[in-house]
DNA sequence: CTATATGCAAAAAGTTTGCATCTCC
DNA sequence: GGAGATGCAAACTTTTTGCATATAG
């Protein structure tokens, strides 16, 4: 199994978003002799490919995740447990094509993040 | 006059989104012997007053503006030159607060970002 | 005089790169 | 044997911290 699928396995066991250093820390807990190097390697190879999410954290590390759905899409996060769902947002992608032309803005993209605390940890 | 009110005339003078590291090198490029640790202790007082808005760059560095309106609001964001307007977006913030709740999230909070190429920049 | 602000340099934290080795074809 | 993958360690970038000095009230 190459040091790819062993990255791709973390994520996708993970209900969220991981940092690079979490990858490691998990393949190495499971005696799997990776280098971080090849984490981060693998990681930017996965965005760079589309394979995998990217947000960058409160504390600065870049976080990723597998993508659920092809097509773009925005995130719903929970700020407890980190577990993350993915929403289709045809709406919020009209309101910002629709708000960019109003300010003479074009070839418009676009980050919706949405934090808040799930069912599960409102306990 | 203190090394405070330096940045906040920085921030101030600046159309758009500075980096620390930006702000600095605008203080020096004036005479003004700052310390970079002061400008990012000065960021760090005003982000957490309210005072400046933060986003973070895709190259991951921490990006400061002076808060234009006191409330919660968006951005609009030029790639090219970095201007940034700001949004007002109850539209958004219900699409959010609704879609949060559909999933069973509580006590919510987002970001939204347009990024695009303005007016004057489309030439 | 005491508390706060500041500068400098060192230290952290996260990420990237250089390079030798190892693997698979 | 050669291209690409990998590990390790060193380098880099951004940000934070320790500490001694300077400044304000």
């Amino acid at each position: 199994m190459s040091r790819r699928d062993d990255v791709l396995a973390t994520l996708a066991a993970a209900p969220g978003f991981l940092a690079a250093q979490q990858v490691y820390t998990r393949l190495r807990a499971r005696q799997i002799g990776i280098g971080l190097a090849t984490v981060y390697r693998v990681l930017a190879a996965l965005e760079a490919e589309g394979v995998a999410d990217v947000v960058r954290s409160a504390g600065g590390e870049t976080l990723y995740r597998l993508c659920r759905s092809s097509g773009h899409h925005h995130h719903l996060l929970c700020r407890d447990c980190g577990r993350a769902e993915e929403l289709d947002a045809a709406v919020v992608e009209r309101w910002a094509a629709g708000v960019a032309r109003e300010h003479g803005f074009d070839d418009v993209s676009h980050t919706v993040e949405i934090v808040g605390r799930c069912s599960r940890c409102r306990g």
